[in-house]
RNA sequence: GCCGGUGUGGUGGAAUUGGCAGACGCGCCGGACUCAAAAUCCGGUGGUAGCGAUACCGUGCGGGUUCGACCCCCGCCACCGGCACCA
């Protein structure tokens, strides 16, 4: 036997199988089909860290397993190119952020082959590539056309004399971080995408797939969709109503104010009838000026200003209450309006406890006058809602009352706002939208797809906040796609997230021009099977691309309602101190350092075996040394093969456990203790100090999705026949999982005392009368009697004695 | 504040979901091989007491249910993650 040279074997291998085309996926509609999903990297600078090569091990090993159990496997790569870092790099060297991403690409391809991955290399994406972004601009337009994308003014942070838009962390104190003039609010068009219109539809699809629960959990929340209802408040000194949502419509008759945010255009559109107008604007002004993190620290301390000309009338009980403006009450979410019911809301309650407003109890079991009380209850003051104690009851009882006054009704409302879409910058995709003086906005037509994202020197960002593209008068200029006169390009480009929203479609059909995919590949592969990933993509990449993909079957494009059938997630790699990786913190471990002195294998077993998948687990070396030693004990295995093409009997049952575990643990990506199970084996045999060529093959076999270099290698050198990734999966019988005699603990009282050998289809009586018969047994009992005896099938008996 | 997760030896982590707590790996201790070291192989390794068989203690803390609890229930503590004045 030969000595394991890693690095040789491992390039050996991976030239094979780039010449054999063996990760190649076609289209085979005679065996069943199996789509692997990783989210593809950002290639940045700095090249791969070993949290990537956790991230892809998981499914690159359910692939590798899949194919040998006969599947026909897509496990696809690719990069997700666009994005601020490279831009950044860019306008900080002087080098185009198109060649910075090209060196990076091939940076991470060549240290992803080098791990043995086993990616169908032909079907490689790249956002960036016009090929690609063409159709990412062409779906644009499908939601454009179906008014799924509109543009609305909002108000922003800016700074006059930098001439810059700032977000709210650059405008803390109501000044410019960089040259401390004070902030002005300005009215900027943005455009959106309006995802809330699926807010229904992504919640309800959580139904149907097989997400972790806690990624179901954290997209709900982050949908957020609430129950409630709109009521209509009269206007005492107008003909107008003020509008609200709430989810308590039960807590109508303790309402003793209402509060409006302070961008409520109710001020606008009264200031002549509003006595203290001026004081409401400054108090906007100055609300305007916080930052997110002060609105929400000081939360106790409630302000607001009273509007002095505005009352409201409590449509049940017809008594007239005062109206507030408080920064408490968002624009963004419901109506930006509420009724205020103090006794029973603690923000309420703290408002009208500054402010000095009544306090109204109507739902008993709290003490108001220490603070609001938000449980359930018997309802008193409440006319005729008196009495009832479930609020359920309440609820629908005070709904109908509403409706047939015409003064309210159920309502639904959503935390999760309309997508925010473009960016001022240039590594992105264009946006293909033309403005016309005439004819307004106007999409690009399709047949002129791609809109190519110019060759620019300069692609540092305007001065004036607005995209390097802006400066191109080649690009801005150009003739409007519908009247024909003189227009002007859009000039934002999309977020980072549109290309990464719909890449696994491409995936099924990387190369072709004439749709994002065809209706055949589209058909044979999705949906995706399993796809796995980190937990911080769950509220914004999962979403989005479920949007995207839920907005492609409305209009027919794809074929299947949700993109992903089962969802996963890997756990961080923290640093050898515990600590997340960082590159300030200098514990980053390098994937090319690992593979050049312990090899693919190693780190591939390692990043499995280190713990459990899900779960962060810090770096280790010394423990990645146990896995190296693994290797080279199974590879030494070769100096101690006997004949054989059966199992022997004496490693009869523990081929067919192991067998078992690791099938059944690959599948619940329990990598760790598929890897334990195969240890144990290869330490059975050790004790018995040798294997036969049976054994040496399912050994192999079943690690090969793990360390496929090493064990092809094995494979070969014992001259098997063939390749081992073209062999079958081993497969178990359950009964030869079981020994004939199996140990059976014996308690007494519940602890243990004794352990007997039994032959394991014994019956419960005689188990019972040996375990009785044990000579620690007989002495435990001594003197006592026996009130009770319990026994588990194979596993233990228990004698209880008094 | 709300939601979710985690808490087990010196250490990373197991435990078929109510049935031998600590699999497997690391580390450590001892032995073999060696002139020696490394590597490798064999054995040991939760704590306390005892030469020993063995006994007692032990899964963040305090209760409970059960023949039996890391696991289920009630009440706490600590750490991590997400959301956060969402009406």
């Amino acid at each position: 036997m030969g000595k394991y040279n890693h690095s040789e074997i491992e390039s050996k291998w991976q030239k094979i199988w780039e010449d054999n085309g063996t990760f190649k996926a076609e289209i085979n509609h005679d065996k069943p089909k199996f789509y692997g999903l990783v989210e593809f990297p950002y290639p940045s600078g700095a090249g791969m860290h070993v949290g990537h090569i956790k991230a892809y091990s998981g499914l690159e090993v359910v692939s590798r397993k899949r194919r040998l159990e006969g599947y026909n496997v897509l496990f696809p790569i690719g990069f997700d190119a666009y994005g601020l870092p490279t831009e950044n790099t860019a306008i900080k060297t002087g080098v185009h952020p198109r060649i910075v991403t090209d060196n990076n690409i091939k940076k991470f391809t060549s240290q992803l082959k080098r791990v043995g991955f086993s990616f169908d290399w032909d079907r490689v994406v790249d956002t960036t590539d016009e090929g690609y972004y063409k159709w990412t601009q062409w779906i644009f337009l499908k939601m454009f056309e179906n008014g799924l994308v509109f543009r609305d003014k909002t108000l922003v942070n800016y700074c006059p004399s930098c001439k810059v838009v700032l977000s709210n962390e650059d405008s803390q104190g109501g000044k410019c971080d960089i040259c401390h003039t004070d902030i002005v609010q300005k009215t900027k068009e943005v455009w959106y995408l309006r995802i809330t219109e699926y807010a229904d539809k992504l919640l309800d699809g959580l139904k149907e797939v097989d997400y972790l629960p806690n990624i179901k959990l954290q997209q709900e929340n982050w949908i957020g969709r609430s129950t409630g209802a709109f009521v209509n408040f009269k206007i005492a000194e107008q003909d107008e109503t003020l509008r609200i949502y709430t989810t308590r419509p039960d807590t109508l008759y303790g309402v003793t104010f209402m509060v409006i945010a302070p961008e409520h255009p109710i001020i606008e559109k009264y200031k002549d009838s509003i006595a203290n107008y001026a004081d409401l604007e400054n108090y906007k002004t100055e609300c305007a000026k916080k930052s997110e993190f002060e609105r929400t620290q000081l939360v106790k301390d409630k302000t607001g200003v009273k509007i002095d000309g505005l009352t409201a009338i409590n449509p049940v009980t017809g008594k007239q209450i005062p109206i507030y403006i408080s920064d408490y009450v968002m624009m963004g979410y419901g109506t930006g309006a509420i009724m205020a019911v103090p006794a029973h809301d603690t923000r309420d309650y703290d408002f009208a406890k500054k402010f000095g407003i009544d306090i109204i109890e109507v739902i008993k079991g709290g003490d108001i006058s220490k603070e609001a009380y938000t449980g359930d209850g018997e309802m008193v003051n409440s006319d005729i809602l008196n009495g009832i104690t479930y609020k359920k009851e309440a609820i629908e009882k005070i709904l109908k009352i509403l409706e047939e006054k015409g003064v309210g009704e159920k309502g639904v409302q959503y935390k999760m706002k309309d997508w925010a879409f473009n960016r001022q910058r240039y590594w992105g995709e264009p946006i293909p939208i033309v403005h016309c003086p005439d004819c307004g906005m106007v999409a690009v037509p399709y047949e002129e797809l791609p809109l190519r994202l110019p060759p620019v020197d300069n692609f540092q960002p305007g001065s004036d906040g607005e995209s390097p593209l802006a400066k191109i008068d080649s690009f801005v200029n150009c003739k409007c796609p519908k009247c024909g006169k003189d227009a002007k390009r859009e000039t934002d480009t999309m977020p980072q997230w549109a290309g990464s929203s719909w890449y696994f479609l491409r995936y099924c059909d990387p190369k072709n021009s004439e749709a994002l995919a065809s209706k055949e590949a589209l058909e044979y592969w999705m949906p995706v099977d399993w796809y796995n990933g980190g937990m911080e993509h769950v509220t914004r990449h999962l979403i989005y691309s479920r949007f995207w993909h839920k907005f492609l079957y409305d209009i027919g494009e794809v074929n299947t309602p949700e993109p992903y059938a089962k969802r996963t997630a890997q756990g961080l790699i923290l640093g050898p101190d515990g600590v997340k990786m960082s590159k300030s913190r200098g514990n980053v471990i390098d994937p090319n350092d690992v593979v050049d002195e312990y090899g693919a294998d190693v780190l591939r077993v390692y990043v499995l075996f280190m713990g459990d998948y899900e779960q962060a687990a810090p770096w280790s070396e010394s423990s990645m040394k146990g896995c190296k030693r693994f290797l080279d004990r199974l590879w030494a295995l070769q100096d101690m093969l006997v004949d054989g093409d059966e199992y022997r009997p004496e490693m009869m049952s523990s081929m067919h456990k192991t067998i078992k575990k690791v099938s059944g643990d690959i599948e619940s990506m329990a990598f760790n203790t598929a890897i334990a199970a195969l240890m144990t084996l290869i330490n059975k045999i050790y004790e018995i100090g040798s294997v036969n060529r049976a054994e040496y093959k399912t050994f192999i076999t079943l690690l090969n999705p793990f360390a496929p270099h090493i064990t092809e290698e094995i494979y070969e050198l014992c001259k098997f026949g063939g390749m081992l990734n073209e062999q079958k999966w081993p497969s178990y019988d359950e009964k030869l999982c079981i020994d004939d005699t199996i140990e059976i603990v014996v308690q007494i009282n519940g602890k243990v005392k004794s352990k007997i050998n039994i032959p394991a289809d014994m019956e419960q009586a005689e188990v019972l009368a040996v375990a009785k018969a044990d000579e620690n047994i007989v002495k435990a009992c001594e003197g006592k009697t026996v009130v009770k005896e319990i026994y588990v099938k194979g596993r233990l008996v228990n004698i209880v004695v008094k």
